[in-house]
DNA sequence: GACTGGCACTCCCGGACCGGGAGTGCCAGA
DNA sequence: TCTGGCACTCCCGGTCCGGGAGTGCCAGTC
């Protein structure tokens, strides 16, 4: 049998589509009935050999349909998959909910759910990273005479804050000028800059005040550097639980892990983060939990990319629904970070 | 038959830690054998009969052990289950698991987490009410000329943050009296009280902050009262996967109800939230779908009650183990919140 | 009167068995 | 190169059956 050709391809789009749509193995008869192809079901018999051969489908047992494997499904989204934009109405929706939002965490909160009711998977979104973004404002509120609050603002919107316990009492003026200082520094510089100008700060404050800059410093480097954990936002995990998903078994792996921060961290991000769109199949997630599920990704941001948003689902899913909804999600969130800078 | 008797109770004892213990219902030589009643299996069976009949136990089906009905909980939870406290390893970990916190967002992470890996349930943690909070510190960063952010501190350690647009442009001073006016008002006053300060808030400006002010008080109120939503945070939904935790069908509306701030807040809070700790067993809960689901929760903070946390587990639970890692843990944050008063 | 041993009865559960149906692979013919 | 036909494989749902666990009741004992 020669190599692939076209019908072999619109077969096995329609093995895809079939399969998406009902979750059962789809047999000879159904493809050549159900998808015009012109062709007899015997003759459809002879390419899914082909194809089978080749491993794009597989048989679950003798003598059933075939169904995709993982390498179908690449061939399938690289190839065949036509991503279908949203409607009009579910553009619509997507903007208005979006633009309702009053502040960062909420735009987060809001994108999350928004993808989870849009794909019916699990959502995950990424807080705009603190690596990528820039000091907008430091501001340093005094609790007691001897503690601080530090609170940072940056320009995505983020709002970090940490307490800080001072080696000394601080005046009011103390606070002014420790206030200046940080700001003056450190406001517009990328936080990725940031611990090296922090290293330099206490020096430069009145000899009297150095104990507590060096206090301050230690606890924006805290801020900065050690909370460099990101942070990210999950909804839609009943949706795993949707008839035919997951299996019992493989359901618990799939709930730990969307608890783990590193574990999200790696499936969303990776170093291929520079892609407009990711799509990572089965193993191609290169974790053993994941063997069943497909991760769609998307960064986001104003101009470059500050995080990144995405779906998780069985590898049996829709994928040009899916990834036109991550996608245009991900282009309607940059557009609001752009607008708020 | 007469009435309910001492043994009787320690039948219905044996059989909630027998069945908690294996998931399977339990018969009468079972009973008659391990827990030492010092009487024979029939007259077990006897007891059974009158404890089923009384409607603390049920049978699946003719012919089976027995398993223990919501009521049977109950009087087991009132009258026969001594909490077991916590191993002195457990409550070191706890101590120092906590006192690792660094804001209040890390305690209430880090509660939540703690929570349910203690009892292997699902854990759910409010986030100090606003409520019962009293304003330490608002704080007006001006970001552009005519945009600010509003930033409140609360007496619980709560950060709250909008955005601002003004309605004109503010010097440096403008903000500064704005700052002292909005402190000089809010600073100490519980929240609670803060509508009916803010409604006189810009009547206290200079004439010509007035609109300012007026727009400054606005975003105040909707901070203060629209988003008296309350946080929650939540932790160890892949404990519900557990073996015989909940079968299928079951689960898909539990984890939808989890994010759900309504109904999250409707298990935890309720009117009786003055009591240290409550259990709400099966339909005590009110709620269809968390009628084979126990609630256990306690209310936490500094002096007085702030906030709840809890654990939501199928009814068949370890109602020692868990009541006890609950208030210890309950009595264990309000500590952190008093020190940092 | 309270407890016990014995016994007949009920019902679940797992395994074996079976027939229908869907799908396949292959082959011979157009 | 495609097609119709045909024998074959295997899953799936239903039925049947025997063992086992547990019960309710009863008659007898302390």
């Amino acid at each position: 049998m020669a190599a692939m050709d076209d019908r072999k391809l619109e077969v096995l789009r329609a093995i895809v589509e079939d399969y998406v749509a009902t979750q059962e193995p789809v047999g000879s008869k159904a493809v050549s009935q159900r998808h015009s192809l012109g062709v007899s079901a015997a003759t459809v018999r002879n390419d899914m050999a082909y194809l089978e051969e080749a491993g794009y489908i597989q048989q679950p047992h003798t003598s059933a349909g075939r169904i995709p494997t993982a390498k179908g499904y690449r061939l399938f989204v690289d190839r065949l998959g036509k991503i279908k934009p949203l409607s009009a109405a579910e553009r619509r929706a997507v903007h208005r909910f979006l633009s309702e939002a009053i502040d960062l965490d909420d735009v987060v909160t809001r994108t999350v759910r928004l993808l989870a009711q849009l794909t019916h998977q699990v959502a995950v979104v990424q807080y705009p990273s603190l690596n990528r973004s820039s000091v907008r404002h430091l501001e340093l509120v005094s609790l007691t005479p001897t503690r601080l609050m530090v609170v940072m603002i940056t320009d995505t919107g983020r709002v970090e804050q940490r307490y800080v316990e001072m080696p000394a009492e601080l005046s009011e003026d103390d606070v002014l000028e420790l206030r200046r200082l940080v700001n003056e520094q450190l406001q517009g510089k990328p936080l990725a800059d940031a611990p090296r100008i922090i290293a330099d700060l206490a020096g430069l404050a009145r000899p009297e005040l150095h104990p507590t800059a060096s206090a301050l410093a230690r606890v924006l480097l805290e801020t900065v550097v050690a909370r460099t954990e990101e942070r990210v936002a999950v909804a839609g995990a009943a949706n795993l639980t949707r008839p035919g998903n997951f299996f019992a078994g493989s359901l618990r792996p799939i709930l730990e892990a969307l608890e783990e921060e590193v574990v999200l961290m790696q499936l969303l991000g990776r170093a291929d983060s520079n892609a407009l769109l990711t799509v990572r199949i089965g193993d191609e997630n290169n974790l053993d939990d994941f063997r069943e599920t497909t991760v769609v990704t998307a960064g986001y941001g104003p101009g470059s990319v500050v995080g990144h948003m995405g779906v998780l689902g069985p590898t049996r899913m829709d994928y040009p629904g899916t990834i036109a909804a991550v996608r245009a999600v991900a282009r309607y969130v940059s557009e609001i970070l752009e607008q708020n800078r």
